[in-house]
DNA sequence: ACGTTATCGAACATGATGTTCGGTATGATT
DNA sequence: AATCATACCGAACATCATGTTCGATAACGT
């Protein structure tokens, strides 16, 4: 790739991030952006058709970073044949997030962050089936990874919107020991 | 009120709704609302500022219908002096959901269904918290609530993704019975 | 050094936004 | 029924964002 190319790729993210950290997604304009990377209007659109366009991409490009390790790890071991635990994956997961602090929480912070999250949540979802327990209670298999999946976003969500004070290990301890209240 | 504000009111609620099962809430302009109302241009502009307050004003008005019964309710009884159960106080208020399905189906259907969402959350949060049994495994009280009413909010979404198939009944005790599968 | 191509910047058509205003019709009040 | 108030209409307007085009310029890869 063009080293231009890629210096104006990076210019727009930068500056689409700066931006959503300032304003909601639905208030940026492509001129917005385009006077904050300071770049010409066409250039824009040289590399992007529109402004969702570029959230896919930037929230693309992140997920990816994230879970580049993880996935590959899924590469080397089956884990659906052995028993290891899912929560020191959960927790590298996390450690990943933590990485990449900046970007998802400009992402996370508005509207927009329902794209990111349903990467997420799809990436989970492929994660806990993987350690699913034989079906209880006639309770429907995808009503349990959705919970499952769903119930672990949020806990992500608390602990961002919490600027991350707590450590990976303890989220994972939160979410793996919390229980429905015995009402 | 006026006759005819409570018309056009109606009419820009009926149109807007209509749009949002069609497209999404960014894609609609205030001329589609406009022509699909059919109503004057600045009639719309004399009751709502911008399309935001349209959607504020139109999920605040269906919350405030679902949860009627539900918050007098909360006013002649102290639930969190007696012991019964939040089961049926959830099946509740999923009853009322349903009555309403037309409306949230559109509402949730799009990236502002946050809004209405949010509501959701603050009002379970209030119910949540007067059953919170006393704080167990170090875990934060507002983890634990933000767990909770997390997890009854994507139960509730995976319930209208699924055209509300199930029963109010049904929902909640796969919510009540689900666990954490033992990893 | 040369050919390629990304960027620039200006210009343009299009369409949405939000406002204004005089005229009309409808509702509330007596 | 008569009257007053006001909600609606619709056209016009300024403003702004969108998305496209194009020739010139600069930076890149080889």
């Amino acid at each position: 790739m063009d080293r231009r190319q890629q210096r104006t790729r990076d210019a727009i993210f930068k500056a689409f991030r700066s931006l959503l950290e300032k304003k909601r997604y639905t208030h940026i304009s492509v001129q917005d952006i385009v006077d904050e990377a300071n770049i010409g209007r066409s250039t824009f659109y040289a590399h992007f058709e529109t402004k969702d366009e570029l959230l896919k991409a930037m929230c693309t490009e992140i997920f990816n970073h994230v879970f580049s390790e993880e996935l590959n790890s899924e590469e080397t071991h089956d884990f659906s044949k052995d028993n290891k635990s899912i929560a020191p994956r959960l927790t590298h997961i996390l450690y990943h997030l933590k990485d990449s602090e900046k970007n998802i929480a400009a992402i996370l912070s508005c509207e927009s962050g329902e794209l990111f999250l349903k990467f997420f949540k799809e990436y989970l979802s492929e994660l806990f089936s993987q350690y699913l327990p034989e079906t209880k209670a006639n309770i429907p298999v995808d009503f349990v990874l959705n919970h499952l999946t769903g119930s672990f976003t949020e806990a992500v969500k608390w602990w961002i919107a919490n600027r991350m004070k707590n450590t990976p290990e303890e989220i994972v301890r939160y979410y793996t020991e919390v229980r429905f209240p015995d009402f």
